[in-house]
DNA sequence: CAGACTCCCGGAAACGTTTACAGCTAAGGG
DNA sequence: CCCTTAGCTGTAAACGTTTCCGGGAGTCTG
């Protein structure tokens, strides 16, 4: 009973090593076999009925260990309720799962800890790369990434000097889109309800919608500003907030959540949009679309975003050796009826779904 | 040179063998003190020193090999896009995260053998446990369910004898409960929008209509009954179908997506919600009340399902042995605007984010 | 019929970690 | 002063898989 190794574990589930004896043959023949490699036409006999009898299946973590790859790539987002993401999760999904992999989700709920947590647990061999599209980024956030151990892509912006594949939009760029098709029809009282400044995308679209009313020659009014989370009833809040105190003749929304409950905050307050209020949201989600009146959007090519940051994935996987590379998507606008002339109701012939790209001004 | 083990791989990433070499000791001295068990102060000195020089970070794969554990627990829905499955999805996560592991999502798309081969892979290790919300269910793939190398739940309705840990919920009454309250309020031209009847859920919805209208002496008219996908786009082509060969007066949606297109078909088409159709969606998700007019809309308790849900695979984690269970969950309906008493819009003050757990009637 | 070549097989190493075990030293108690 | 005990350390096994390598058997070629 000199057994080197026992066959059947505590566990009860049955291993390489169970098939293999069961079936008489080495556990090299068997892991062959199974694999699909070589053996006489009799071993594979043994093995195959073995394995059924035993009802094995290998064990990933060990193969893994020893092929250095999980087959799996993980995502990492805010906040999995925004369209937002979910576009780009379904971009990246696309080119992922062309590749073998498989795509993995995880919300971090902007707890920075919990991002964190994430990239030292899974980026340590779970995953064979990640995507992160952080929202705050510090100084320890940032060596964690740059210093992964696997292969890591961000989207959105980062310091210009950070040593990681990086795909960005210029959402200072996409405010100002939304400020000029509001200002060339005719607003001058334009609002700005806005995500937290102190997040990287907060910050961009505060400066780009500070910027381009000075290029308008409009004064700043503080009134018109207001500042929420980057969610559905935040937006709505900040909305009240806002119109309690003066009275916009449009809104700049800092994404589609907000601009919904902006929208519900404008009618509740018995405003009619377009005609009194006009309201432009971003990101261009296929949340604009179900919206009554549908809304106008900047997109800011979420779904582009996620497609190229998961080919630079792919790629960086393939060769670790790349130089860190940086990409960048323009961001558009889609003019709907929420903003510009007042459409009819939608052409009831007109799907919504499909997307309209470049509809709109693109500079 | 006879070194028994190459400090550095080829990989160049440092392993506990580096720093146990850097520090000089030995490896076992090395994973003590890097796990925070015992060591002498100089030992504990000179392996922090060297792990800190030489950037260690563990191997999550070897270390899960050894300890036959994750940390990691994964869900799978069909469609992350549908705001029911973000709603159970942040449920799982609370259950999830106070036991220190984390939650990652995957999308299948519904497509089954998708699903299979996720559970197929991942369920080999490389997480503790899995939640898993299937709407088409085979054979195959529920074998696949049961003999699971981890433990699995599963989310929604499964054949009564099956082996695993099941929350449910009632959906045949869920949709009762909705024709009873439009039938209540005078409706009686009474449309069903559903999704697919080759799903679990389009099944038991049609099925749970069918007899509900039987139950009130309404004779079933085919021509107000319309099939197509659980999506905003396919609810509103399939409103579309309807409009164009019969003339409702209510509308009962087998989701809240198919719901908001619906009421965008509904307002293409001049009518007027509730006054001409009165609209009532399922899964009373965010959606239902970020909508203008507001949707009533069937609760099944994603939240409540997923919490359960979560609980019942912690609890299996701990006690593979335990017999399985099956919970259920209740449906309940919450009425607003675009059914019942027109009401006007919504207050001011009234943040539409708390939810209004059971606000209607609830049998 | 000898040699070369192909194919299949089993032993053993390797992936990187944790941990049982035994040996050692130093301290403390009788 | 001896014995026990506690604390620390290193060796080696283990987790379950893949794969390198050498040996043996069979086939083909000249």
């Amino acid at each position: 009973m000199g057994r080197k190794r026992l066959q059947e574990p505590a566990d009860g589930r049955p291993t390489v090593h169970t098939v293999a004896a069961r079936a008489g043959v080495s556990i090299a023949s068997a892991s062959r076999v199974l694999n699909g490699i070589g053996g006489s036409p009799e071993t594979v006999r043994k093995v195959r009925a073995a394995a059924a009898e035993v009802g094995y299946v290998p064990n990933a973590i060990a193969r893994s260990l020893q092929s250095q790859r999980t087959g799996l790539v993980a995502l990492a987002v805010e906040d999995i309720g925004n369209p937002v993401y979910v576009e780009m999760m379904r971009a990246i999904e696309a080119v992922v799962a062309s590749s073998g992999r498989q795509l993995l989700v995880h919300a971090t709920g902007g707890r920075i800890d919990n991002e964190t947590a994430l990239l030292r647990r899974l980026a340590n061999r779970y995953v064979d790369g990640m995507i992160v599209s952080p929202i705050r980024v510090t100084a320890d956030h940032l060596t964690a990434l740059v210093d992964s151990p696997v292969p890591v892509v961000v989207v959105g912006q980062l310091g210009a000097d950070a040593a990681v594949d990086n795909v960005r939009t210029d959402s200072r760029h996409g405010v100002a889109l939304a400020v000029d098709h509001l200002v060339a029809s005719g607003r001058r009282r334009i609002g700005f309800v806005n995500g937290p400044l102190d997040t990287v995308p907060g910050a961009a679209r505060d400066a780009g919608f500070r910027a381009a009313l000075a290029r308008h020659d409009i004064p700043l009014d503080e009134d018109l500003i207001e500042v929420g989370d980057f969610q559905y009833a935040a937006g709505r809040a900040a909305t009240e907030r806002l119109l309690a105190r003066t009275d916009p003749d449009a809104l700049v929304c800092a994404n589609d959540l907000i601009a919904v409950g902006a929208l519900h905050a404008l009618l509740a307050a018995g405003r009619r949009v377009p005609q009194d209020v006009a309201v432009v949201g971003m990101d261009d989600t296929e949340l604009a679309r179900m919206m009554f009146p549908q809304l106008s959007s900047v997109s800011l090519g979420s779904a582009e975003r996620g497609r190229r940051a998961a080919e630079l994935l792919l790629q960086r996987i393939a060769d670790p050796n790349l130089p860190p590379r940086r990409e960048q998507v323009p961001p558009s606008l889609a003019v709907r009826a929420s903003s510009g002339a007042a459409l009819p109701a939608p052409r009831p012939g007109d799907p919504p779904t499909t997307h309209p790209t470049s509809e709109g001004v693109t500079s």
